[in-house]
DNA sequence: CATGAATGAGGGTTCATTCAT
DNA sequence: AATGAATGAACCCTCATTCAT
């Protein structure tokens, strides 16, 4: 029933809605042509070729070609937070060994899941291009925000003597670092062994340092 | 008259040496550079006149900026094998435990220790720039080697059951991962508490492998 | 049914009126954002903004940004015109060289004063800005006008050998360079002692040629 | 004798007398295209094309397109400092009316001149172009420089209760204005007959203030 | 008539690379 | 071999103007 729906939200399309889709275009193209053709080569007419508009218009969204790949930096970190959380949402606070390695198997295959849609994006967006240091800060900030969050699941489980942050901290660097690692990779991968052991590596870890 | 020319020539630099020596002065200019300015800002012209020699002349020694990256990233990595090797030496051939956790120490103390002289330009060659295909297989090469050798050093401790191929490699990666997001990052950090907990984590991991 | 749509048009704002309103809103705006921004950097995105209108709308009473400034212009020398007319208007013509210095110090205050009130946007209008050929021809014309009184109030003063025609024009120049340039001046000026040394000047090109 | 020339000034061609050559190329070329194009259109491509050269080029001599523009003006303002000296040099000091005369007529000419070569270029210099702060406070200095000039000329022969530095200020700025608006004037003009008023205008002005 | 998103030619500037000397 | 001036394609970005709604 289109006549129903246009009737139920008139107002917010004109200006809101148009804009709001015209920038998606503009990200969706920046990620193809980043993911093609690197940062330096994913030229600002390039993504306004890709996303069949002017460069003019681009720049009505976007004031200069770094706040594309801020906002896309953005969205890929906030993409993956929501992920993680959205796979511990599923599973109860662990009480023993056996829940933990349930809830470090659902963090891994999430992140896993999230690189996995377009690893050269994702090389070119972290590691070929500049990052303002407005961005560090927020990065720091959600790696912060994620190790908080660890520390409250694993926490309980530690004994008394272990630091919970420091060890969060371990366990956090360590999957971002081998999921990362897992999506530079430019050579055929084995993606289901790799979480496996990368599974069982934190697991290791941690178990010793368990009450 | 070759004779003559042979007397004008200084006696201990002939062609080939006196080449080497060029190549070398470029190289370590391009560090510098590469370093401060990055990769994209770190120009040819940059180098050369770090380098106090003209454009020119580079360019008779590297045919294009991306040789001298290149270039730069193979020694880089050839130095860090040698390092690695050099520690190795001086370690027996692990027979327990506790051997074990010598040559653990002494690898991830190498590795981070070569990585500490100039964390700016590693970043740039290893992120910031852009990897020819040409470069990939030989880091690939690089890699399977030092997997080899991590094999033949942790081989003989595992059980039976175990795949050394696989655990070395994990091993290998998982040091060489969390060293280079060590070297990544921007916020201050306390490198020993961080060797610690990495030479923690790989132990954990091959202690249920032992035989 | 033109007579409902008299209806729904206020009374006051005619279509001509409203029009008419729009454009001075418009010029009012451009005086604003020349004045503050020059006229390269002065864009018609923002005059439109800084009207409250849309681009689209401000090209529907100027059919190009130079079609503002021309107006702009054209306002300027009018009210010039118009100010200097009002202060000989309360004089009575001279009949000896006191009269005569009331006269230039009135054209001379009146001048000043018009120009006091924006130096910027004087300058961007005359000095910084493109003029069009169209506007020369205007300009020119309004000079010989401003020749044409400046001969009819000094004329009947000058001895017959003297060319009323060319002292009446060197003496409007002399001003009007002089105004110029004391609102070119980006350096603090003695506003009135340079009033007076024009005023000065002035007389004393005259004294001599006086019956 | 090409050969004798060559033996006489052999060294210092190479590299410094080659690069003022093609500043001067530039600079050349420079003042064609403003006087043609006006400022915002004389692209720094129309001027590296004009001066036969590459933008690459014209880019290692200056580091941007202003810069060009300041060289201008300071040139043609030394120029004009140095045109008005050279006709002083050929005077003496004046002290009578006579003197005076003559040497207000110098340096009028001097200064008409030195501006009859090209009137558009000099419009596009001294009003269409921005000119950055450093510039004006250099000109600013220049002007100073005259109005001393123009003070140790007049003041021996000003009656001691005249003040011989805002004389000599009004006398520089009027001279400057007129020639200046002479120039500007995109109406033919009398030249000589501009002239004479000019010097008229000045030794009226000057008349009353002589002891 | 109003709106403001869209257009795209064109501007200033950089830098890897070449080549005459 | 060395030099460094010269090259010019390509980049990012702006802004006067248009046009669909």
């Amino acid at each position: 029933m289109p006549t129903t729906e246009k009737r139920l939200r008139p107002r917010k399309t004109p200006r809101q809605l148009r804009a709001v889709d015209t920038r998606a275009r503009i990200l969706d193209a920046a990620r193809v042509v980043f993911a093609e053709h690197g940062y330096a080569a994913g030229t600002t007419n390039r993504i306004a070729a890709e996303a069949a508009m002017s460069v003019g218009s681009l720049y009505q969204y976007f004031p200069n070609k770094d706040s594309i790949l801020v906002e896309l930096v953005r969205t890929h970190v906030d993409d993956g937070g929501r992920a993680v959380l959205g796979a511990l949402d599923a599973l109860p606070r662990p009480t023993d060994a056996e829940g933990l390695a349930r809830v470090v198997r659902a963090v891994v295959g999430a992140m896993v899941a999230i690189h996995a849609d377009d690893r050269r994006l994702h090389q070119v967006l972290f590691e070929e291009s500049p990052r303002p240091a407005a961005l560090l800060g927020e990065l720091h900030a959600m790696e912060d925000t994620a190790v908080g969050v660890a520390a409250a699941w694993i926490g309980p489980l530690l004994r008394a003597d272990v630091d919970p942050e420091l060890t969060a901290r371990i366990v956090t660097v360590t999957i971002e670092s081998l999921v990362h690692r897992l999506v530079a990779s430019e050579r055929p991968l084995d993606v289901d062994g790799f979480v496996d052991e990368c599974v069982a590596l934190v697991l290791a870890y941690l178990a010793p340092k368990l009450r």
